[in-house]
DNA sequence: GCCGTTTTCGGCCCGACTGTTTTCAGTCG
């Protein structure tokens, strides 16, 4: 049975919960939680390393003790340690500290003395007031461990990077327009462009008599104020985001940036460094004993350390610090450096827009190219296109690209990949587009192995140009299906094919990890919105976002690259 | 439990806010 790395950080993490409310040393725990970090965020599953003989040993913050436990997990399906610490300790209550304002002290403290073991006893414990009898407990506590309960069931998803685009955008222009406001950021994974942000982090700068923070805990969308501190507040949005607001002093502002932009695997790397240059960074800037000796901008904290600046998309801990000593940052590619767009849909399948339309809309937003790639016959949901309909479209784009100037349209396809792996189109048809994407859109379910050979056969097709949507994942709604990454990328390297990041923000497939993955094999990879509506081209800033935080340069993208240079490239011998 | 240009033992980030305290513990980021 296949066991992917997601069960395995589960499993580190549901022990690492337990160990913390029986008291285990913390730096212990911590060691589990990272362990958990570093295996979800791996391009490919340990299972599979582990079958080609890697040393997971070698793995930052992973040793001989948690390099055996993966291998328990992989061989087993689950953890010793971790079946008995449920034993001792009753699994459901790491659930109870994961409602905000419980830790692992006060779980322990409810469980020893009145004997609560699930969610349910905890929430008829609180209804009965016995809570509040404990001591160190209270009524505000009792009721906000009620208010967390009942809040729990809708607030568990991380939100999606576009959607909470404008909830930022729109709260930055309230507090700029506050007196005495002078800067406003959003730090925090929203800034490093993570596909999905957990809260958001503001920090601003101020005048000491601005109102920021009473007009910040009454603004319009809040729906509940958590925190309302001089230099911090915390509210919940009605959209269920929660919004930390730091006011720091100006001094400090770099300092403070950077620390709340993280990630927190990041700055405990950096401040390792730090010490061993005998310096102390927190928010308050970079210290040399009682000296503050920088802290106004990031870029003297960066300097201080001895560091380049590194991009906050980078700021994951793998492996940007280490790069940054040796100063082989990658120089990321910016969304000014993408020349066209590789994947558009048109009302002939399942666009919204005509070929018209949707050509000129990108020759405004300033393409050079479109490839207009409508789906094929075999959705016939969203009545794809046969032979017949791909030559009339082709026709037309020929007439297009002869009266429109300034842009140039590629006739292309989104081909579907049968189960077989033959391509859903003859194969005249097929040599005869400037471009051809083969996705998958049906037989999700396929065994690794079969998902896998079906997608090379479907390479081995010498029309074949772009993997469309590699996994298929949707963001918070679809699992990637079961295929081997790196297998994929082997074949499309020796095929002369090559890999789609897809910037739809539900899609934004491949990962991070994955484009760092293809980066380190030298297999481009195309950024394309996945167009349907005119709209769409705007989305390409997400692809960008994904890419940088795949490290990826603009000589890893194939559509930075003049239609003629592009061209050589999709050239298959 | 990890890790080593202070090292194989003894560190591992630390400050703000809240609620419960009457001087601080717990939690969070």
């Amino acid at each position: 049975m296949p066991i992917h790395n997601k069960q395995v950080a589960e499993q580190f993490n549901r022990l690492a919960d337990l160990l913390e409310i029986q008291g285990a040393n913390t730096f212990r725990v911590r060691a589990y939680r990272n362990a958990a970090q570093t295996v979800e965020s791996l391009p490919r599953d340990a299972q599979e390393m582990l079958e080609d003989g890697e040393d997971l040993s070698e793995l930052p913050g992973i040793g001989d003790d948690l390099a055996g436990k993966i291998k328990e997990i992989v061989n087993n399906g689950e953890l010793t340690l971790l079946k008995e610490t449920e034993e001792e300790t009753t699994a459901e209550l790491g659930e109870m500290m994961k409602l905000p304002g419980v830790g692992p002290k006060r779980v322990k403290a409810i469980h020893d003395a009145l004997g609560v073991e699930s969610m349910d006893q905890l929430r008829a414990a609180a209804e009965n007031h016995e809570i509040r009898e404990l001591e160190g407990f209270g009524k505000k506590t009792e009721d906000m461990i009620l208010r967390e309960i009942d809040r729990r069931k809708d607030h568990t998803e991380r939100t999606k990077l576009s959607a909470v685009d404008p909830i930022a955008r729109s709260l930055e222009n309230h507090l700029s327009g506050i007196d005495g406001v002078k800067k406003v950021v959003v730090a925090g994974s929203y800034r490093r462009r993570k596909e999905t942000v957990g809260d958001l982090d503001i920090l601003i700068t101020c005048r000491n008599d601005s109102p920021v923070m009473d007009r910040f805990v009454g603004y319009d969308e809040v729906e509940e104020v958590v925190e309302h501190g001089k230099t911090r507040s915390m509210v919940i949005l009605q959209s269920g985001l929660q919004v930390d607001l730091r006011v720091v002093p100006e001094v400090c502002y770099g300092a403070a940036l950077y620390y709340f932009t993280g990630s927190k695997a990041h700055n405990i790397a950096v401040r390792r460094i730090a010490q061993g240059k005998k310096l102390k960074i927190n928010e308050y800037g970079v210290f040399r004993g009682d000296d503050r000796i920088a802290g106004a901008t990031e870029e003297e904290v960066f300097e201080e350390v001895g560091l380049p600046f590194i991009p906050p998309e980078l700021r994951e801990n793998r492996g940007e610090v280490e790069a940054a000593k040796a100063d082989k940052l990658p120089k990321l590619v910016r969304l000014e450096d993408l020349r066209g767009n590789l994947h558009a849909h048109t009302k002939d399948s399942d666009g919204k827009y005509t070929l018209r339309e949707m050509a000129e809309a990108a020759k405004k937003s300033g393409l050079e190219y479109l490839a207009i790639t409508d789906h094929s016959k075999a959705v016939a949901a969203v009545k794809g296109l046969d032979e017949k309909r791909l030559r009339q479209q082709m026709e037309r784009i020929d007439a297009l690209n002869d009266e429109l100037g300034g842009i140039r349209i590629l006739k292309g396809i989104e081909v579907d990949i049968l189960e077989d792996g033959s391509l859903d189109l003859d194969d005249d048809v097929l040599g005869e587009l400037d471009l051809v994407v083969g996705s998958i859109h049906s037989k999700f379910d396929l065994s690794k192995k079969k998902q896998t050979e079906r997608v090379i056969r479907a390479m081995d097709h010498p029309s074949f140009h772009i993997l469309g949507h590699p996994t298929g994942r949707l963001i918070n709604e679809r699992e990637a299906y079961e295929i081997d990454m790196e297998r994929i990328m082997d074949a499309a390297l020796e095929r002369g094919c090559y890999m789609e990041l897809n910037a739809q923000p539900d899609r934004l497939d491949l990962n991070d990890a994955h484009c760092k993955l293809a980066r380190e094999k030298g297999l481009k990879v195309a950024i394309s919105v996945d167009a349907h509506a005119t709209t769409d081209l705007e989305f390409l800033r997400f692809g960008i976002d994904q890419a940088r935080r795949g490290w990826l340069e603009a000589d890893d993208v194939l559509n930075t690259r003049k239609w003629g240079d592009l061209k050589r490239l999709l050239k298959r011998d």
